[in-house]
DNA sequence: CTCTAACTCAATG
DNA sequence: CATTGAGTTAGAG
């Protein structure tokens, strides 16, 4: 029997909440964050079921995009012109599905109050960076710089690179090709495998009708996006090797999260790697080398100092 | 049956 | 487009 697909949902409501959906949305992306827009792309071009009654559902999932701290929103480089934010999944979020049920977790996903004071903060001062690598008045990237933090707060020392300034590839999204023990990289502490839903869930396995993995009319235009659907459930066999680990992209230990289990390592969340974290993601900040570090003094970065460079 | 996540409606910025 | 609140619905255990 056909797993779930464009197809057998029909103009049937998929079991699936707004926030798996929105989750499959943003995980599906190359940088793993997108547009509202483009979240709902992803949606209506794939369930027919939510091509109508827009306004509301998508009124819905607004609202659950800011009461959910799973949620977090990047502000928008300013050469990437558009309207609102990106958003993406918050790094520690991504293990929220840990029961299998797409349709209601067992608990909600909430950051303490320091915690989220803490990322605030840091999207502060990454929008304030892009004040300072972004020309104000074309939007365009502006020459090779020293990031603004290095001559700003105390202890140089604390401003080793974490991530060299290398130019990485751009999707570090792995597909491991087929099959799942899932299998993680490296640092994969949860060596779990073992309390997992048996059902192989992954974006795309769930959503992409088992055979005619052709493209059609969703893949238009967006690039590497659908790549996932490559991935299909088969017979178990032999992983190949490997590729090396990205230098500077470091890897979560997430490995029972349902997304993962069709073969896709976890890499850190790419679009915002907070300084708690890890840093910024080299391709959507490709200026910025070192990460802030925890505890700098926010208020501080990107004040008059950044300016006067 | 209970608990609470998820959804809806809607006001407000 | 984003945030917030209040009231309702419904899934999981």
């Amino acid at each position: 029997m056909p797993r779930p697909s464009r197809e057998t949902y029909g103009d049937q409501k998929p079991p699936y909440s707004y926030i798996s959906l929105t989750a499959m949305a943003i995980w599906s992306s190359p940088e793993k964050m997108l547009p509202l827009s483009e979240i709902y792309r992803f949606i209506t071009d794939r369930f027919p079921y939510y091509r109508k009654n827009t306004q509301r559902w998508q009124n819905s999932l607004r609202h659950n995009l800011s009461f959910n701290d799973c949620f977090i929103k990047v502000p928008r480089r300013p050469d990437r012109p558009g309207k609102g934010a990106y958003w993406a999944l918050h790094p520690q979020a991504f293990d929220m599905f840990e029961n299998g049920s797409l349709l209601r977790r067992r608990k909600r996903f909430k950051l303490h109050k320091s915690e989220k004071d803490l990322l605030n903060e840091e999207l502060a001062a990454l929008a304030n960076l892009n004040r300072f690598f972004f020309s104000s008045t074309t939007g365009a990237p502006v020459q090779q710089m020293e990031p603004p933090c290095n001559n700003m707060v105390g202890d140089p020392g604390m401003f080793a690179p974490r991530i060299p300034p290398t130019n990485m590839a751009a999707s570090p999204i792995r597909p491991l090709s087929p099959m799942l023990p899932t299998t993680c990289i490296s640092g994969s502490a949860s060596a779990d495998s073992g309390a997992r839903p048996k059902r192989s869930f992954t974006i795309e396995s769930l959503i992409t009708p088992d055979k005619e993995s052709t493209s059609d009319s969703l893949d238009h235009g967006h690039r590497e996006d659908i790549r996932l659907s490559q991935v299909t459930e088969q017979p178990t066999r032999a992983l190949p090797p490997l590729p090396p680990i990205a230098a500077g992209i470091p890897f979560l230990p997430y490995g029972g999260h349902p997304f993962t289990q069709m073969g896709y390592d976890l890499p850190v969340n790419p679009l915002l790697m907070m300084a708690p974290f890890g840093g910024l993601h080299p391709s959507y900040y490709p200026n910025v080398g070192s990460s802030i570090p925890h505890g700098s003094d926010m208020s501080r970065i990107g004040g008059s100092a950044l300016r006067t460079v």
